[in-house]
DNA sequence: CTTCGTGCAAATATTTTGCACCAAT
DNA sequence: ATTGGTGCAAAATATTTGCACGAAG
């Protein structure tokens, strides 16, 4: 069976770019960390520890890369800094976005839950829908004082 | 009547700010150009032409301010910079964005398109919904080469 | 030997902060 | 006098770029 990496790297290939060792070291962070939205400091940090010779510059051009193959996308919170997400493979949109604004967790939505309102917004603007970026701000589960929940 | 500047002049004082010389003429700029989504910068050399004297440093403190107060929105589209939408007067929610990949242009969408979707993902995820940002990326239609588009 | 990729340092861009000064109580 | 607000310059942050060098065909 064909791992997640090997497909990044045909895809890499395809567009005539090598997976070098800190290309690798970079993605394997990724594919480490998919539950995270790290920023390009955050990858360099971690990336570091299995490559401790890598640049903070190169990390950013593999970011960068790496949005231009749509491997990653890159995401923007309104703190200061870009963070950078891999894509779920074969997934038709982006995910969503849970900010807890009490404690600052970002949960993630796989759900698709906006087919229905897409319909909506191209019929009604004329707008042809390649992608689109839902954030819902708010109180998370953790963070309500009135919930006894169960799990976290 | 009570004018749009009044109000905001309201909210400051009731929040012990005052609408100083620097504060109104960011604050017409905005009203102004409510259709744009200026940066900072954008702000300040609109503002320069009604009060040369200011500086960056103000305009940035009074974009705070605003958005402290909600009065502006700050929002990013994912290139390195902020950018300051006034609030609709009365909006239970942010409004919306659609972003042509082509023209660039940022269009606006005031409709409250979210109520289902918010009502699935608060018993879904245990999650009070206080804000929203939603943005679509696609092809607008000035930029859809099929569609003979009548106005604009 | 040519191309692509890298590390480092310098440059750039954006936003924030320190501080002295000014205006209005 | 005290407080809040400002302008300017410097600092802090985040990201990009120039360049010489190294690795791989």
């Amino acid at each position: 069976m064909e791992s997640r990496i090997d497909r990044i790297k045909k895809q890499l290939h395809g567009a005539s770019y090598k997976l070098t060792p800190q290309r690798e070291a970079t993605v394997l962070v990724l594919l480490e960390h998919e539950e995270d939205h790290l920023s390009a400091e955050d990858v360099f940090l971690l990336v570091k520890e299995k490559a401790p010779e890598i640049g903070l510059a190169t990390v950013y051009r593999t970011l960068e890369l790496l949005t231009d193959l749509k491997v990653v996308d890159k995401i923007n919170f309104g703190d200061g800094v870009s963070r950078y997400d891999l894509r779920q493979e074969g997934a038709a949109h982006f995910h969503h976005h849970l900010i807890c604004i009490e404690c600052g967790t970002v949960d993630e939505i796989q759900d698709d839950l906006l087919g229905d309102v897409e319909k909506i917004v191209e019929s009604r603007f004329q707008f042809k829908i390649k992608d689109h970026w839902l954030t819902f701000h708010g109180i998370c589960k953790r963070c309500k004082p009135d919930v006894e929940d169960g799990e976290v």
